[in-house]
DNA sequence: GCGTTGCATTGATCAATGTCAACGACAGCG
DNA sequence: CGCTGTCGTTGACATTGATCAATGCAACGC
């Protein structure tokens, strides 16, 4: 454990820059209040591989991605696993009030990640209600992300299912714009992104080879990506499927 | 609007011998709190097909579905939509606190649904933070449930998403027991299902009477289905995909 | 009663993707 | 330095599913 106070500095310039949850929570808490939940906070770096939270166990910390890539991982009895979804920067993750989560959490490359006992982050909440409705909202958010993740990745082809998660990666994780071109790093390797989407990894590999081919992309090397034309990426995710129409079933 | 007192009387009848979300709620409010509650319910009586909520309004109801099936219904500029959820009985939608929800609510089926004022309601779980908390945690749940639905229909093949659907299905809404055999009411047409599953009808169409072929169900019309074997429909939804394992990953 | 319309079903064909196998690049290790 | 295992890629082939087209069936209106 680190010095808190110094740390709870640390972290707070760190962390006000963004505009996540946790700092939009941080702001609607009482200064001295936001103080003290970043006073119990520890900063955890795990390297790429690393298991955060064990599935089915009512972990006692809540989690904050700083930096770096991590997966909710779904394993079966028989051995197989899942990747159900991924956390970046400024997400949050830990079962708050209740359960096990279903999950396992881990990390993808090496990560930092904050980490809050989660009593004391329940009975933040619990004490102001302000912060927990912005929980609450923050929720409904991420059900309709579910939703529309789902939207995505249900039918079509697998080139459109790519275009659609690495549309969906830019705007959740920042690219770097290193002058010139977007580069879009991808965290995860070809087997687990062909499960993730629902497809092969030599389906995915030709997938990526045709966006190229139609000048949509470069590839650099298997996980870093030039997006050359974002508007024809976008273009390329959005495909058919999708009913016809009836235009006329509204009544109300 | 209907005479109130009465309404909340027969109200708490129906509902209280069920155990969703808001029978709980009710159940963690003071008496006279959760009569106030029912005592501003509407019953609404709704048609297959009519349209509950139009999307992007910031509506200014809740609503719970007491008997009947509704769809959460995504539609796009070019007139194509695709479903993105189902509601079944217990289930509560309406967003709170919060923007317009993103999808239009359509009755899928004939169905009763009471209505609350959403302030209302806003204003109950903002004084009761033990029901607001119970909200939260409905809340976790479905984002869960969301991610395990991500994981049944992404990828696979059409037989076993399918079987998924049925399984789900027969978990969420229970299927009447009439007597001996279990009969499954699917309260999409073929092309609904379809795109729900992300397929085409006639494929859906093969993969029904391919399951009626290994005696798994049998067809009674195109929305009646008598599961004959349910292990058997499970199996058939657990298939392969997924990934065959590293076991090693895991070192912290 | 008869045509019309909408929907499920079926069949034939073709495109997309899974599967199997092999190769090359690269990292770790002897 | 060369061996070996992993991973991405590529190719050939098999399977699945989308597409197109046609049929059957039932509800509805005339």
């Amino acid at each position: 454990m680190p010095e808190p106070t110094t740390t709870a500095v640390l972290l707070k310039a760190s962390v006000s820059h963004g505009n996540g949850l946790l700092e939009k929570l941080l702001d609607a808490l009482p200064p001295e209040v936001a103080e003290s939940l970043l006073s119990q906070a520890t900063l955890r770096e795990v390297t790429a591989g690393e298991t955060i939270l064990e599935r089915a166990i009512h972990s006692g910390v809540v989690g904050y991605v700083m930096v770096g890539t991590l997966a909710m991982v779904q394993t079966f009895e028989d051995g197989k696993k899942h990747i159900v979804g991924l956390l970046v920067p400024t997400d949050i993750f830990g079962r708050l009030f209740d359960g096990p989560s279903n999950y396992r959490i881990e990390a993808l490359s090496a990560a930092q990640i904050l980490s809050f006992p989660r009593a004391f982050f329940e009975d933040v909440l619990r004490n102001n209600p302000a912060a927990e409705r912005m929980f609450l909202v923050h929720l409904l958010d991420e059900v309709d992300a579910a939703r529309e993740w789902l939207l995505l990745i249900s039918g079509r082809k697998a080139v459109n299912r790519l275009a659609s998660f690495l549309t969906i990666l830019a705007r959740r994780s920042k690219f770097k714009q290193v002058g010139g071109p977007t580069v879009a790093r991808v965290p995860l390797s070809r087997k687990e992104l062909a499960q993730y989407l629902g497809a092969r990894p030599e389906t995915l590999s030709r997938a990526f080879h045709e966006l190229e081919g139609r000048g949509i992309l470069r590839i650099v090397d298997p996980y870093h990506f030039e997006i050359l034309d974002e508007d024809a990426l976008i273009e390329a995710s959005g495909d058919d499927l999708t009913l016809d129409e009836d235009q006329d079933r509204i009544r109300a």
